[in-house]
RNA sequence: GUCAGAGUGGUGAAAUUGGUAUACACGCUAGCCUUAGGAGCUAGUGCCGCAAGGCAUGAGGGUUCGAGUCCCUCCUCUGACACCA
């Protein structure tokens, strides 16, 4: 009678074994190279884990596992990002405690997590909201605010409607609000501000220094977006009114003819005041500022403007420029005013729509398209142009010029070199409870006195962290305020500066600031006199590998970059750590449900991984989730595809339970075979293919199958080499070979080259690079004896009867080509 | 529109990186077994053709003895960002 295969109380014994024995705990000192690797904490929700957590978490777990047994000590931590607008607008819908709710989320997912076998170590959870954390979270912005990186600025923020909350540009998604998908308006609100542009520099530099996939690199360095031009210094011509003009192609500038300034730019104002334009350009801008609130501001379809009545004072000497209000024009990007030549397209279009006169810059080598780009027929922007003013650099391309071109600007004074960026500052503050409350207080008698210049002062660091008082309602107040203002007991404080009544800072922080810097913290989790241990940080910073969601690129992993470098600036962080916090970033693809769709209640195809797991077994689960496609691709869920490799489970469990006989003598095809998988999966693991290693432990298996035994080492390695995959059952099954040393703390097999070597290859035979025969020789053959076998086979003679042949291409252990 | 990525059987996908296209799985077909099954076993399964053989990696061109892979043009999808001067 076989022994059947019981999922659940194998699993169920080994998940309790490997959190009895604490097998997975990292040690803080060890004579092992240290390996750290990290997956992105997840944030609680109510739903439950999603099948998309356990693909990331199942391929570092793969890692973590073959790590342990090449003889690392590794640090597999994790922890919960629970500060977030889900658990907040659940609270208002409800009236429960944001916190309540988060710590049940947290224990539904720590047991769902635990029910998946992945190693982490549980000795080392973080959770964002424990004041314990954060905090640290306050103490990193108190240090940003005495390094004059966090500062409060008046600024036109996009203000969501409904979440009654600002938001940064880049959590505006499509014009409306990322979370909730309502309205986002402009409005000027004192926000607190993080400088992250001052590393913009070196956050692109950087990126040289790190093995991420070239695909993230490239997307931060576009978002990042540096420009290098020039600005150039303008007067308004009869107003005293001077301002500066970005151009990121100022070699273009001997051929600009007009000037567009944005709709919401201040200076309109002042532009058209008592004029006879007023009218109509307020009632413009009003009408683009109404589009651009409701959202139906298309710019493909409208370009549209309207005089200002007013000229820049040219100081080229080339004519005066008229001021047009455009609505393409950005408020917030260079200085919001663009003068135009005809060499972009958008301005070009602009100035033809409004009969506006145009010059040319560059002329095309093509003399026939020259002379219709001169008579401004077409459209012309190519980087071999040839430049035709200033006199002096006549005859350069465009790119040759733009240096001379820019010292000569330079050199005449007419503006200065400037280099802008896409990149923002970060907007940090939320008008939202559940968050971390910033540490600033704001006291009047000190603007008074000039200890503050503008009355915002640091909570003493010894006063952290601030804790988050409870609230009676959660809603924000209606002008916008954090509920945290109707509470005056909490707000009414003393001023750390001069003891004088002050009062809080109500806004929170984004739900961005707890994962800054969490994986500092998975180094040394209950440390309360540091956010972590510097001998501790030494050994384990930075982190070797990190893997996440390529949503994430430009967000999270950008920020957290950017505040470790400045903890590693101020010495926060040892210095010897580096000053980049992950080694390697990858990122896995999302899990999609069947037939290719987003998964969601909505649709009502969402796969719970309970079921699963209950269903069929964690083991199952983690396999299917590497088999099932390329790790960086996204994919859709496939319920047969689960049932395949729930087989293929199950067959490796017949092999070790009657299905096969273990023998003494090794059989030979099976070492060769097994070698060769020892291989593969090494590579795979390290490459991420973990379909194809999956495929290969499958081949592995057949071939098992197939001969019907196996000796003891093949029996050992193949479990080995699954163990990372399917640990639970592995575990079981190691056990039964009757080892009483877990399997987790093996060693990693290697592979015997001199056993993968091949005694005969299969060579093929090419006609005209057409396969005709395949011939068997040994690998180190030499062509000439190639030659004659393939001549010998009849398939091959066929094609090569009665013709010349003109050359032969041998390529020694792979084929031969005759060209006829 | 810009940037990035991708198009291979009925499906998810492999392809030692320029060298036998379709590994491994799913599905399907036939047979066996079973009281029954998301079960098991055996054989088959890119297309056309009785066969010999021919044709196939989004379309078209090119380089090469040889192209899924490299180059050019185009088409289609996916993702990110939205007027970036």
């Amino acid at each position: 009678m076989l022994n059947e295969y019981d999922h659940k109380k194998i699993e169920a014994k080994w998940q309790k074994y490997w959190e009895t024995k604490k097998l997975f705990a990292a040690a803080d000192k060890s004579d092992k190279p240290k390996y750290y690797c990290l997956v992105e904490f997840p944030y609680p929700s109510g739903d439950g884990l999603h099948v998309g957590h356990p693909r990331s978490y199942t391929a570092i777990d793969i890692l973590a596992r073959k790590r342990r047994l090449q003889g690392y000590n590794v640090l597999y931590p994790i922890g919960f990002d629970a500060f977030g607008l889900p658990s907040e607008n659940y609270a208002i819908k409800t009236g429960i405690h944001p916190s309540i709710t988060t710590q049940k989320n947290i224990e539904t997912f720590t047991r769902q997590l635990k029910a998946l076998g992945i190693s982490f170590d549980w000795s080392r959870v973080i959770e964002t909201t424990d004041p314990k954390y954060y905090k640290w979270t306050q103490w990193i912005f108190l240090q940003m605010y005495k390094h004059g990186l966090a500062y409060k600025a008046k600024i036109p923020i996009n203000w969501c409607l409904s979440c009654k909350i600002g938001l940064a540009n880049e959590e505006v998604v499509g014009g409306v609000c990322e979370r909730c998908g309502g309205i986002v308006e402009k409005r000027e609100k004192e926000q607190w501000m993080l400088k992250i542009t001052k590393y913009a520099d070196r956050l692109i530099a950087d990126l040289n220094t790190v093995d991420y996939l070239e695909k993230i690199k490239t997307s931060q360095i576009n978002w990042i977006g540096k420009s290098e031009g020039v600005n150039f210094k303008e007067k308004v011509k009869d107003l005293d009114i001077e301002f500066e003009v970005y151009d990121s192609i100022p070699q273009t500038f001997l051929a600009q003819t007009f000037t567009v300034i944005a709709p919401e730019h201040p200076l309109v104002e002042k532009l058209i005041k008592g004029t006879e334009y007023e009218k109509p350009v307020r009632e413009f801008v009003k009408k683009i500022k109404d589009q651009k609130a409701e959202n139906r501001f298309e710019l493909e379809n409208e370009l549209e403007g309207i005089f200002t009545g007013r000229y820049v004072d040219n100081p080229f000497g080339t004519g005066d420029f008229p001021i047009w209000v455009a609505s393409y024009v950005l408020a917030d990007y260079g200085t919001g005013i663009v003068n135009c030549s005809a060499h972009d397209q958008r301005d070009w279009d602009f100035a033809k729509k409004y009969s506006i006169p145009l010059k040319i810059a560059l002329l095309p080598k093509d003399k026939k398209l020259a002379e219709k780009v001169k008579n401004l027929e077409v459209f012309y922007r190519e980087l071999d142009g040839i430049l035709q003013e200033p006199e002096e650099f006549k005859g350069l391309s465009w790119d040759k010029a733009r240096e001379p071109v820019i010292r000569y600007i330079e050199k005449h004074k007419l503006g200065k070199p400037q280099v802008n960026y896409k990149l923002r500052d970060w907007v940090f503050s939320r008008q939202r409870y559940w968050g971390e409350p910033i540490p600033m207080v704001f006291c009047q008698n000190c603007k008074e006195t000039g200890a503050s210049p503008d009355g915002w002062v640091p909570v003493a660091e010894r006063d952290l962290p601030v804790k988050l008082p409870d609230v009676k309602k959660y809603e924000p107040t209606d002008n916008g305020e954090s509920p945290l203002a109707e509470i005056t007991s909490w707000v009414n404080t003393k001023c750390p500066v001069c003891g004088g009544p002050a009062k809080r800072e109500t806004d929170t922080m984004p739900n961005w600031a707890g994962s800054n810097w969490y994986f500092l913290r998975y180094i040394d989790p209950k440390n309360d006199k540091h956010l972590a241990d510097s001998k501790k940080m030494e050994y384990w910073a930075p982190v070797d590998w990190y893997n996440g969601g390529m949503e994430h690129t430009t967000l999270h992993l950008l920020y957290s970059r950017f505040v470790y470098k400045f903890l590693w600036d101020i010495g926060a962080v040892p210095k010897n750590c580096g000053s980049e916090p992950y080694q390697k970033r990858t990122a896995h693809g999302m899990i999609l449900g069947e037939g290719g769709v987003k998964m969601s209640k909505s649709k009502g195809n969402v796969i719970n991984p309970d079921q699963v797991v209950t269903e069929l077994g964690a083991d199952t689960l983690r396999v299917y989730e590497m088999f099932m496609g390329p790790f960086d691709q996204a994919i859709p869920w496939d319920t047969k595809g689960v049932i395949g490799v729930r087989r293929f489970i199950e067959k490796v469990w017949t092999i070790y339970n009657g299905g096969v006989k273990i023998v003494p003598e090794a059989q030979k095809d099976l070492v060769f075979l097994t070698n060769k998988t020892i291989k593969k999966i090494s590579q795979d693991i390290e490459t991420q293919n973990y379909n194809t290693a999956v495929s290969a432990l499958m081949i592995l298996a057949n071939k098992i199958i197939e001969i019907g035994s196996m000796d003891k080492d093949v029996a050992e390695v193949f479990l080995k080499i699954l163990s990372p995959f399917a640990p639970h059952i592995t575990e079981e099954l190691w056990e039964q070979l009757g080892y009483k040393k877990s399997i987790s703390c093996q060693e990693w097999p290697q592979f015997n080259s001199a056993l993968i070597k091949e005694e005969e290859v299969e060579l093929v035979v090419q006609v005209n690079g057409k396969f005709r025969d395949r011939i068997k020789v040994s690998p180190d053959v030499t062509e000439q004896r190639v030659e004659i076998l393939a001549r010998e086979s009849e398939k091959v003679n066929k094609y090569l009867e009665g013709k010349v042949v003109k050359n032969i291409i041998f390529v020694p252990g792979r084929l031969i080509n005759f060209v006829i």
